[in-house]
DNA sequence: TGTACATCAGTGAACGCGCGTTCACTGATGTAC
DNA sequence: TGTACATCAGTGAACGCGCGTTCACTGATGTAC
């Protein structure tokens, strides 16, 4: 997906002076926290990078493409993000607690990498909805052993925990596109609603154990 | 919003061979399954309705105004299943696995309204995402009332009910949104599936009551 | 009953626009000799 | 060190297309007289 992501200089030739990472960032930041990447236009996305329009084919091959690279791009990012959160989960404080935060901190991030990857799992073409869902799964899987793991500390077992991981995953993706569309001020409450839930989903997956 | 959709003849003039509801089912036709409203064409409507192109503006300001229309259409369809929904719920079959099913059923029909609902939720504009969460508060408020009315016969009491049945709401719909890009195949699966992450939340909302 | 008229859904032609895509070209670079 | 050359990112001009929108028009109808 990156084979020409480095400005590597394989022989000869003029270098390049913008290259696929540029495209993709003025993409990002074409989009915005509300538009889908399906109605970025080639000339719009060369204009934002401050190259013909022709240049573009430099690159990619379509806007279709691009795209692809995009999500790839806020998958990584994503993934990256997921990783970094886990090492802030301590015995002190719930993980329950600190993964929302660090998700809807990740929603009002500059980068808005989050809202487009929720963005284009509902809209966006198949493919788009094809790399979200892959995500998905990966967090499910991700979360399930982190509930095997803590309930199994906690001497309690779960009823069915992939899927209670699972309901867990797309609730909080669900709450957060909601996000998207409230004001900043209400999402706290958002966050304390939906820790609620959380809660109702292990607790009842232990209580259905019995 | 509907002032024009009867064929009155107020007076006179030359009677409509073409009406607002036309326009609305061509639009519906066109979206299918998996295309989002906004990325119909005035042209392409009217050519599927069979009018020309400046005919559009007899029945509608704009696209944006029809796209409207046909939200408005969707979520009257909408709450008339759910009305229809209630009726099927009898003592011997479950209030969740009936609602499952109708929810399904609905998810597979010729017209694709609620395809129509979902999709336009996540993607679409302000508007559009604004005439879907008021379906969806509708349906919150309506499942808690369902829900205390079923626990307190059974002589339960649940922790912050109204919560519960958002978590309920919010999770089928995104369930159902996975379902849309999903074979047919999958879906019993995805019901029983469904189903249980909704017992865990009830279940959970019990416990928690204690 | 007959006629003039207002109403109004529908029309064909035309407009300017942004789009994706193509073409032949430029010119900076690293490499081979 | 100098020169010829292959490479390749970037370019300006041009294309045909579907789009939204406008204009002046048509013609079927119901109503007033």
């Amino acid at each position: 997906m990156s084979a020409n992501a480095e400005n590597v200089s394989t022989g000869a030739g003029r270098p390049q002076t913008t290259n696929r990472e540029e495209l993709i960032a003025a993409a990002i930041s074409l989009v915005g926290p509300h538009r889908s990447l399906s109605t970025l236009s080639l000339r719009e996305v060369a204009r934002a990078a401050g190259i013909a329009p022709n240049s573009f084919y430099r690159h990619f091959r379509d806007t279709d493409e691009m795209a692809a690279a995009v999500i790839d791009e806020a998958g990584t990012a994503i993934r990256h993000i997921v990783k970094e959160a886990r090492q802030r989960i301590s015995p002190q404080r719930s993980m329950v607690v600190t993964s929302m935060e660090v998700f809807m901190e990740q929603l009002g991030a500059d980068d808005g990498l989050l809202p487009l990857f929720l963005r284009e799992g509902t809209a966006g073409s198949e493919a788009y909805k094809r790399a979200v869902e892959a995500q998905l799964q990966f967090f499910e899987q991700e979360l399930t052993g982190e509930l095997l793991r803590v309930q199994s500390a906690l001497k309690n077992t779960l009823y069915e925990p992939e899927l209670a991981a699972r309901a867990i995953t797309r609730l909080v993706f669900a709450m957060g596109t909601t996000a998207l569309d409230t004001p900043p001020e209400s999402h706290p409450q958002l966050i304390t609603d939906t820790v609620k839930m959380i809660r109702m989903i292990i607790a009842g997956a232990q209580k259905l154990a019995v």
